[in-house]
DNA sequence: GTCTATAATATGATAGAC
DNA sequence: GTCTATCATATTATAGAC
């Protein structure tokens, strides 16, 4: 759960430079085919080291996944906690939905890996759901129940409707091949962001 | 990918119902574990049978895996075939809506296998995505125009908007342990519904 | 049809030379 | 720090008795 004990301290150029290295080839190849699905093997042939040089840097397979889940969900929440009561809601909202968006399509593999720890369980980060991610939801609900009250927005559930942009923004990336075999390969961008922001905002605009 | 020559077949009493015992903790074990990350072990022991035994059914473990997918497959789009276009669209959509909903909440084993096999690039499900998938969208989202050209509810974009109610329905079957770190455990089922409904539905009510 | 025993393989992890 | 070689284990799959 989290061990940050995993990594050996960095030191030389060539180490951290490795550590990158793995760090990037591990996030692809567990992404792809998920902790169990994933070998040491395929992450040490991805990053060109040899299996025991990879797992000088890392000991154990665990360590890798760990540290590699913990660098992914420390950037995954930071555009939520940008959301800022004192401005416009829509605004706000156009803003968060975007960006992840932008997020799910410029690194669908943090996506997906973060996706199939949750779809199984979430034995590795039940603390982080429970802890940090919890106060993080309670306190942006919050902000958004404020524009209700303050009827800048109409009323909905604030949990259930950021459970929603969730939903939908990351759809694009772990569901990608489905998507892809229905709307043919490259989907607009453009047209999918117009799309989603309609579709998940448009109940909330108070009527002109 | 697909080959329904997979199950020897079931002739006596005794075949038929172990079939159906081994389907049913394979999706169990599919689902929580993933494809690579279940064992031929775990599924022999959930159905107790011994390991030969479930061997004798489906001679391998790709078999069994493939024989749970098609079941999950074939029951999972029947509500949205039901889609009618003579209908009032609202009553439609809250209909599909309420359905998905209800089907993830009583089978969220057979969503989360279904996830974690498109998660991973969906490389059984290939065909089925490209073909009897993409045209029932395609027909589906042609019903949903027709609304639309009859200002019987706001423009949307009709593909997008059937993503979006999967990724929304699916979101609580799969992702559940995030849910209910957040919310709770068992959270209340009527506010979801009621919640989604409004997400989803609130911007195509025509104003009043 | 069902079992015990076991083969064949894949894979995580380590020992020890350089 | 990095490599080759190898161990130990887990797991799919089969052979063959009953």
């Amino acid at each position: 759960m989290m061990k940050s004990k995993a990594k050996p301290a960095a030191k030389t150029r060539i180490q951290s430079e490795n550590q990158d290295l793995i760090l990037k080839a591990a996030l692809d190849v567990f992404s792809t085919y998920g902790y169990r699905g994933a070998t040491v093997d395929q992450i040490a042939a991805k990053c060109g080291l040899s299996k025991p040089n990879l797992l000088y840097y890392f000991r154990r397979k665990e360590d890798i996944y760990t540290a590699v889940l913990e660098h992914t969900l420390t950037e995954w929440l930071i555009p939520l906690r940008m959301l800022d009561v004192t401005n416009d809601p829509i605004t706000e909202l156009t803003n968060y939905i975007s960006t992840k968006l932008e997020m799910s399509h410029r690194n669908p593999a943090a996506s997906r890996l973060f996706a199939n720890e949750v779809l199984h369980g979430a034995p590795h980060i039940r603390k982080f759901l429970n802890g940090p991610l919890k106060d993080l939801v309670e306190a942006k609900a919050a902000v958004i129940q404020t524009w209700i009250e303050a009827k800048k927005i109409k009323p909905v559930d604030p949990q259930h409707f950021i459970f929603s942009i969730w939903a939908v923004t990351q759809h694009y990336a772990d569901f990608a091949v489905q998507v892809e075999a229905i709307m043919g390969p490259k989907p607009d961008r453009l047209k999918t962001q117009t799309a989603v922001l309609e579709i998940l905002l448009n109940g909330l605009k108070i009527s002109p």
